[in-house]
DNA sequence: AAACGAAACAACCGCATTTAA
DNA sequence: ATTAAATGCGGTTGTTTCGTT
């Protein structure tokens, strides 16, 4: 048996919306709001549209202070951040960007955005092939443990640190340009946190203080999974607190919520972003430097986050590069897991990873195994 | 000027989640 | 605790606009 349509789909219009049903809608909800009730409001005002239909045109727009187009650049950054981190949670990543819809971002990532950051990486990916190839012999070579990166040179340009793990999406702070509430909200994060799969200590007992640009959100997340792969280590920083969970489930969830917390953190525009490559080892801490004393790099064209060597594997820069979608599955192995197929040595790469991760964590954590 | 294709935008559809009875 | 209705979301499709030939 089948879901009850939700309206009598004979009786209802569809396709684009006139002026005149515009204003009744718009007249309507400005004098009595939505009444709770979308699905009944199309009869109450003599609309032949689905209550859906209403709802939808309202949220994209007929609402106050809703923008179109002319997306800038600091929104763009935050669109590929977050998508990097939560992937195609929309709304998520529109309330991030006030007065965008979801829908509105969804076109604009699908139609532009996502060709032009491809664009950008296939042509770094081109000049740049040749030249990883020569490296990462030699690198393999000179090397047991490829997370380490050689002390003593002094060479910052990223290009020649690209031989190394992956690191995450690192995004120059974006000051907020509006007053708007967004994630400073406590009570925004921690709804939204809870939603990803996020825990509040107080919920359970513990005394964990998280905090999030100055908002002291008690949070627990069950990070193992990710403290032990490729996300630089957050959360013990001298604002954050993380406490290993015993857990080993860590849900996708809780790596949504992490990923995004570490976006957030990064783009929150406070100066403390820098803690966040504490503690890790020098590539990560170098690449930290890298980018934050050098904005350009990423400014507008995010090339860190979609350079060929770093977090997107040839998986995806095939299926992109020839136009099929790129689900957040996709996305999300190219970050947690080594390029199958690569030039990467699988298991030589993982093995560096884990010994350099299990070497910070015993820095930081002296009592813990 | 017409035809065509690509890009951009608006809206729909179906599924998942939330809410209320 | 259960269930149906309402809502929200993301993927997809249809339509319009723009640029090129």
């Amino acid at each position: 048996m089948g879901r009850a349509p939700c309206c009598d789909k004979a009786n209802v219009k569809k396709g684009p919306w006139s002026p005149e049903e515009d204003a009744k809608l718009k007249s309507y909800i400005d004098q009595h709001g939505t009444g709770g009730n979308w699905i009944a409001l199309p009869q109450k005002i003599g609309l032949k549209r689905c209550g859906k239909s209403c709802r939808l045109r309202w949220l994209n727009y007929l609402r106050p202070n809703i923008k179109h187009g002319g997306f800038s650049e600091e929104e763009d950054n935050l669109i590929c951040s977050l998508y990097i981190s939560i992937g195609s949670r929309w709304s998520i990543i529109a309330a991030q960007l006030p007065g965008r819809t979801d829908n509105d971002i969804k076109n604009y990532w699908n139609t532009r955005l996502k060709k032009k950051l491809l664009g950008k990486q296939r042509k770094e990916h081109q000049s740049r092939k040749g030249k990883l190839q020569d490296h990462h012999h030699q690198v393999k070579r000179s090397s047991g443990n490829l997370m380490v990166p050689n002390n003593n040179s002094n060479n910052t340009n990223s290009s020649d640190q690209i031989h190394y793990w992956p690191e995450l999406p690192v995004l120059a702070p974006i000051p907020y340009s509006t007053g708007e509430q967004r994630f400073n909200d406590h009570a925004a994060i921690r709804k939204f946190l809870i939603k990803l799969g996020g825990r509040f200590s107080q919920d359970h007992d513990h005394d964990d203080v998280m905090i999030l640009d100055g908002t002291s959100s008690s949070l627990q997340f069950p990070a193992d999974q990710l403290l032990s792969s490729t996300t630089p280590q957050l959360y013990e920083q001298s604002s954050i607190n993380y406490m290993p969970s015993s857990s080993m489930e860590a849900s996708n969830n809780s790596i949504d919520a992490q990923l995004i917390a570490q976006t957030l953190y990064n783009i929150d525009g406070t100066d403390h972003h820098l803690q966040v490559f504490q503690g890790q080892n020098n590539l990560q801490s170098e690449l930290g430097d890298l980018v934050y004393s050098n904005p350009q790099r990423i400014d507008g064209n995010l090339e860190l986050i979609y350079s060929e060597n770093t977090t997107v594997d040839n998986r995806i820069m095939t299926s992109a590069a020839s136009g099929e979608s790129i689900g957040w599955g996709d996305m999300m192995n190219a970050l947690i897991s080594p390029p199958v197929g690569s030039n990467y040595d699988h298991q030589e790469m993982q093995q560096g990873m884990m010994q350099e991760c299990a070497f910070s964590n015993q820095l930081r954590y002296p009592g813990m195994q």
